[in-house]
DNA sequence: GGGCGCATGTAATGAGTTACATGATTGA
DNA sequence: TCAATCATGTAACTCATTACATGCGCCC
């Protein structure tokens, strides 16, 4: 559940309400963080549950309500516990993208070049997405910057392939 | 279901039993594949109701009886399509470990150093298992290399953070 | 008047994991 | 004799996703 210290982290730097925190994901961390809105939600009541955060309703007008969290004593030391937990270990990530390459011999080069040339521009566009994103104070910065580097080891990864494949 | 992918992939090479399979995604998949036991035997199951594998019970002596998988002309186009859509699309891999780097701040340096210590003898142990395995035969070895490179990114990317924290 | 943005959710589904269950054989 | 290896699974659970549901306000 490192979502729950995703959350945590942000609503710790500003109180925020749902919406804009799916907002903040999706415009500020996108490519980064895959949470999907119905998820946010679903921390966010299950946090509030556990008493780690507090909401409180507002509204603008005639606008649909808002539900602001914010930190609690509990929530900040659960904040604090995971932090610590998830810098202390190596966390393997998976490719998915992987089995695909390791059954590459099975289709021929013909075939097999413009697939990963569709592969390719999508992982162009994913890096360029990921360079448009305004920048962060702090380590929160750390994130894109980690981002962006495997995004440039896989680019040069796939083209050595890709170089590869002429022979 | 990236992982019908790779077992058919493997089945297409040998025909194997359960435990094989098993034994071989732990010992020479190492690092690179995370598929549990039963998840295996379960995706077995569900492709042979769906057609894409037969399995031949045998036995040896009065061990227990293996089911022997191979595949079937379904099968194998089943394999085709899958390839092809792997090959075809950008994968993008999550960073569990970058929720920690993102909230780094919010630990103080003196604690921070030690736990990305650790995190950094994780990551060396787990670069060497991957050195460690056999080399494949064909493209199954390039899900190997691809591994190594990210691991090295990554190696790489948690020493300048590390660099960056002795300041 | 029609579609998009704001704002929150529920319900159903899926994929995969952990823990549990079984039972024979082999080697120390 | 005790643990490890061989060999297969089931049951319960978690986490997250997709699809669905609602309803007002704003702009063209």
């Amino acid at each position: 559940m490192d979502k729950q210290l995703l959350l945590l982290g942000l609503l710790r730097h500003h109180d925020m309400h749902g919406y804009q925190l799916n907002e903040f994901i999706e415009h500020d961390l996108a490519t980064c963080v895959q949470i999907k809105k119905p998820t946010a939600y679903y921390v966010l009541n299950k946090m509030l549950d556990d008493g780690w955060v507090i909401s409180e309703e507002t509204q603008e007008g005639n606008r649909p309500p808002r539900r602001v969290y914010s930190l609690t004593a509990e929530g900040e030391a659960a904040f604090q516990r995971l932090v610590r937990e998830n810098l202390g270990a190596y966390h393997p990530s998976q490719f998915g993208g992987d089995f695909g390459l390791a059954f590459l011999d099975a289709v021929p080069g013909e075939e097999a070049r413009p697939l990963l040339g569709v592969r390719r521009a999508a992982l162009v566009a994913h890096l360029a997405a990921l360079q448009a994103v305004p920048v962060h104070h702090g380590s929160l910065q750390l994130m894109i910057e980690h981002q962006t580097r495997h995004l440039q080891a896989e680019l040069a990864w796939l083209d050595e392939v890709l170089a590869r494949l002429e022979n």
